[in-house]
DNA sequence: CACTTTAGTCAGTCTCTCTGACTAATTTGA
DNA sequence: TCAAATTAGTCAGAGAGACTGACTAAAGTG
């Protein structure tokens, strides 16, 4: 966990202590919250954890197991959660046929709808910031992300798994 | 929730597509687990929601609902958390001689040891992310977030406008 | 001194997450 | 070829953590 050293009331903002966990942590956070509740207001109510399975669906399917590596949950946490996606319409399970003990978990039209909201609230959320920050800035910052992407997620990306057949 | 948008197998790791939250989310969870790996491998067991909590104690000793606040969990959670680290000799609770109804949480020895370890661990992380991006791009990275902190952390900015402080 | 606010606890519930054990399909290799 | 090992996913049970609501006690307010 990040470490705060400085002593004394919240140091300001551009105290050179605070620690690199928590500047990353602390813009997430928020475009995390506020992309939820503008999903949640616009009728698409979803809790944390299941969208933070529901993020990781490649558009073309994924499969449960992997699902559970990208979002670090077990597997049987994903099921847990993919079980409420597809209850609540965001998702539905397709046999692979590539493998007939997996199945797909794929977007519903539901959960390309609340897709669309996300999107636009993200959108948003980043002209602000590229605003602040100015382009330059705002386009290091992505492109510096990424290359720390490159030690710090081991996992490369969703698989390619097949063209997906309805199953339930 | 941070939206991804690109279809089909394996992106490369250039990928657009991939959202700033998980751009930033990706770091932090590393930094984060590496560092409580490392602590309760030293002897200090602690889980993650008790590290949450931990790390935003300051060291004069913070209230419980400043830390429910600034964990941005309830006042009953922090308190069931800080129970936990009271047991495990972490903390301890100390009269707020200002106020007979609140008392403030303070470090222990043992906390203060365990804090010693994260600090280390949290600056050799860092040293391989810039020797990995370079000095001018670690630096950049860190400024570049002090600047997103201003408008996604509410205490960040001038303490003025109504930012909490321990020990009011 | 009543009234309101603030600090924190108690009780109960629900969600999430885990471990362990299991079924079924696929892959491996002797 | 086919038995053994691996892989995908489910079922069952338990524990941690997070919430809401109701409460006590101390402090501030007019």
């Amino acid at each position: 966990m990040a470490v705060r050293r400085t002593a004394g009331p919240r140091p300001p903002a551009e105290d050179p202590g605070i620690s690199l966990g928590v500047l990353l942590f602390l813009p997430y956070r928020h475009l995390e919250q506020r992309i939820i509740d503008a999903v949640v207001a616009a009728g698409y109510p979803i809790t944390l954890s299941q969208a933070r399975v529901f993020q990781r669906i490649d558009p073309a399917g994924s499969r449960l197991t992997t699902l559970a590596d990208a979002a670090q949950v077990t597997k049987q946490t994903a099921g847990f959660l993919v079980d409420q996606l597809v209850a609540q319409g965001y998702v539905t399970r397709v046999v692979d046929p590539s493998d007939a003990r997996a199945r797909l978990v794929t977007i519903a039209p539901r959960g390309r709808a609340a897709i669309e909201v996300a999107g636009r609230v993200q959108d948003q959320i980043e002209g602000e910031w590229r605003r602040h920050l100015g382009a330059d800035a705002a386009d290091e910052l992505r492109s510096t992300l990424l290359r720390l992407r490159e030690i710090t997620d081991p996992w490369a990306g969703p698989p390619a798994d097949g063209a997906p057949v309805e199953s339930d």
